[in-house]
DNA sequence: ATAAACTTACTATCCAGTCAGTATTATTCT
DNA sequence: AGAATAATACTGACTGGATAGTAAGTTTAT
């Protein structure tokens, strides 16, 4: 089919990169546990061997997936959030709007943090701290922003910090695995649409309407 | 321990009935794939072939657990959204809070349809097809709602049914998964309170606070 | 000549499901 | 009532298939 690289670098190159989205399509498709390293490696076009030879096991290999999730997912959603208005209900929109629209273009690496906060859930192993911390680092942002709001008196102050953070981070990851769930067969930016109105002003139509 | 029943009859509904308890336990916290069936036997007391002998396999066990969250889930929120209020908002008060309520008293059986629902995605089974149905009554309800408040100009028309429908129940699952996430250390009627505040109205404070 | 980039065959382990056998309860026969 | 027979409720050892990881050998670039 295609050629294979002329240098060693430049092959070392193209096949660690053919085997992390091989993995990063299994594992998202079937579940870490439920996906082998030889389908991987065959999706990859290469054998078993190449995946230990690269990242000396199928958990190393995750883990280089979920840095990769990490600079997606948290970094970029900082930098959305320093660059958006000086309010926190700009900054909400911002985290909103960016993750939702992340979730649609980049779905894979979105789907995959959730996937193994799930399967890993209560494993006590090195994959669960890693999706832990990567989680902690997005709610230390959403709850900065609510706290902001409710000294500004934008948000209400009635219920916790933790719960509210909760349910906006709920609204994002349900809502996208209900979008996979039905096979992606929604309208993306709709549903962003729909979801940024029920995070910000619920269903209830506009009064006067 | 415990002395064993005397009557066969009163022994097989003990057993399967520990079965089942054992295996919903497992499941939920480890998976269904991830979880041996010499595992839930043993937490039963019993060993793997009374699994075989009650229930035939693993997938059959798997079933039977989720006739009973059918019933759980789906049957009593029919009942209480038929014993609701006239309008659509009362509805779906009923169906934001009952729902929340039952994750917070009958979690394992709420966590073990949304887990079986990622885990079996595009199986392709009769597990996956079962699941799917109790979804596709979940969403029927919803959709009805929104479709009736739409109607009564409650809610608003200019997004999808299927968008707004899937917003709302992803907001269940997604805040229920994070609660569950987190260990459960978030406070259970806050959180419920917490949601169904977004799912109606919203983060934001009510207008001149 | 040497090191990098693999492949292929092998090992060890886990686990769903089977099956032959055992102990206990229920039923039938005398 | 008591013995014989049958059915129920299991146990535990085994089989076969899948799969993570290993290691020795082969090809290709440097």
């Amino acid at each position: 089919m295609n050629a294979p690289p002329q240098t060693k670098k430049a092959q070392r190159a193209a096949s660690t990169s053919k085997l992390l989205a091989a993995a990063l399509n299994r594992f998202v498709g079937d579940g870490y546990r439920h996906t082998s390293v030889e389908a991987i490696a065959r999706s990859a076009g290469l054998s078993k061997g190449a995946v230990y030879f690269y990242f000396g096991s199928k958990s190393a290999l995750l883990l280089r997936l979920l840095d990769r999730v990490e600079a997606v997912v948290v970094d970029e959603m900082e930098a959305r959030i320093a660059g958006a208005g000086p309010s926190a209900a700009d900054m909400l929109v911002a985290f909103v709007h960016g993750q939702a629209m992340l979730g649609v273009e980049r779905w894979e690496h979105v789907l995959l943090l959730i996937l193994m906060s799930l399967e890993f859930r209560g494993a006590g192993d090195e994959i669960e701290a890693r999706v832990t911390a990567i989680y902690a680092r997005l709610y230390g942002a959403v709850e900065a922003i609510i706290e902001e709001g409710k000294a500004a008196g934008l948000f209400s102050a009635d219920l916790g910090t933790r719960e509210q953070a909760s349910v906006v981070m709920a609204g994002h990851d349900g809502t996208f695995l209900e979008w996979y769930r039905r096979g992606r067969s929604l309208d993306g930016e709709e549903l962003v649409r729909a979801l940024r109105t029920a995070t910000l002003g619920g269903l209830q139509a506009a009064p006067g309407a």
